[in-house]
DNA sequence: GTATAATTAGTACCAGGTACTAATTATTGA
DNA sequence: TCAATAATTAGTACCTGGTACTAATTATAC
């Protein structure tokens, strides 16, 4: 097969297709089931821009979460656990572009934004936003760091909400903060 | 720690909450939240009966398809494309279990259960039965073959529908089947 | 203070890839 | 018909996130 690639053309449209309905193929079975080898596969993937099989199925999973499975969008970090009402837990990893080049240390509005969006994740509401905030950082954070951070619900008056969030890294504390929130829509998401 | 295992205890009963929330979390993320070493993790995981991360997508990926993503449900193979109304194509892996020790070859049910299932779920009613099939094995299958399964309906007339099927491996027909399929049910799915 | 539980360390191995280089096999236009 | 080019195949080194195993080390309860 040469310059036209008609055999190449077809190929790459079922393979597109195939793996919109069905991420789990490896490479080894789309070849199998083309007939060639798994070399091809490869070209066209990269061709098509198609990641591999552990990028597609974590897409695929995500899409999953819509928006992270509770009404808050845009979490800073990665969802632990919740109970909405009462406390949340995150994660998040901190990455060379997140730090200082200077003293290599990660700049604070990261874990700002983590806690923030944590604390605006566990108030049951359809929609909440911060009205204020009281922030301690306690010890510099390091690339590579895995920063845990857990809100709790500590009082409650009608729209307003009091949410004390603690971040840690290998249980040594980095970051405190109070949110003061407020729900903008009560009931629940769905 | 040692003979009560409190901490170890607490430390599973988070793992399988953080990891329930979240299955994309790798072993050594896990070791860096609880502070322990990677080992630590994967004996908790491996005492918990809790799978590796890509099986973890796996089955959550497998969950998020309800029933194969289309009314017909327990499909042989793996669905590759569908069309309801027109076609469909599935593949399925053989396997050892498939075949006959004595001669090495798949054993024909098999072939037939892909193409019948596959026959049915291209049907487009809520239930369809298959009421009669005319089939043709036209080369022995190995383990390790891929079948390519492709079922088209050539023709329908109220609940009768007439789906030809052919199976292949590497582009070589090893299976034909026409089959007879009747809708019980009208109506679209979902 | 010792037995035992819990944790850590280290090794060999595996699947399913990336990224790259080089060789081989069509295809086709002139 | 043959040379240029497209398409495919082969092979290597390397990577991640694991399994499975053995052995050493550390903590704790009694």
């Amino acid at each position: 097969m040469a310059r036209g690639g008609k055999a190449k053309n077809l190929r790459q449209r079922e393979l597109i297709r195939y793996l919109a309905n069905n991420p789990l193929l490896k490479d080894e079975e789309l070849a199998g089931l083309f007939g060639v080898s798994i070399q091809t596969i490869r070209l066209d993937r990269s061709e098509l821009q198609i990641p591999e099989l552990r990028e597609r199925m974590k897409t695929a999973l995500q899409a999953r979460h819509p928006v992270r499975s509770l009404g808050s969008d845009e979490l800073v970090g990665e969802l632990l656990d919740i109970e909405v009402g009462q406390y949340g837990v995150s994660m998040l990893k901190i990455t060379p572009e997140m730090i200082f080049r200077k003293n290599l240390v990660a700049r604070g509005h990261h874990l700002f934004a983590q806690a923030n969006s944590l604390a605006v994740a566990v108030i049951d509401a359809e929609v909440a936003l911060t009205g204020s905030a009281r922030v301690l950082f306690k010890l510099p954070v390091k690339a590579g760091d895995l920063v845990l951070a857990r809100a709790e619900i500590s009082s409650r008056k009608g729209h307003k909400t009091i949410v004390k969030v603690v971040s840690r890294v290998k249980e040594t504390i980095v970051f405190e903060g109070i949110f003061t929130v407020f729900a903008l829509q009560e009931e629940e998401n769905q």
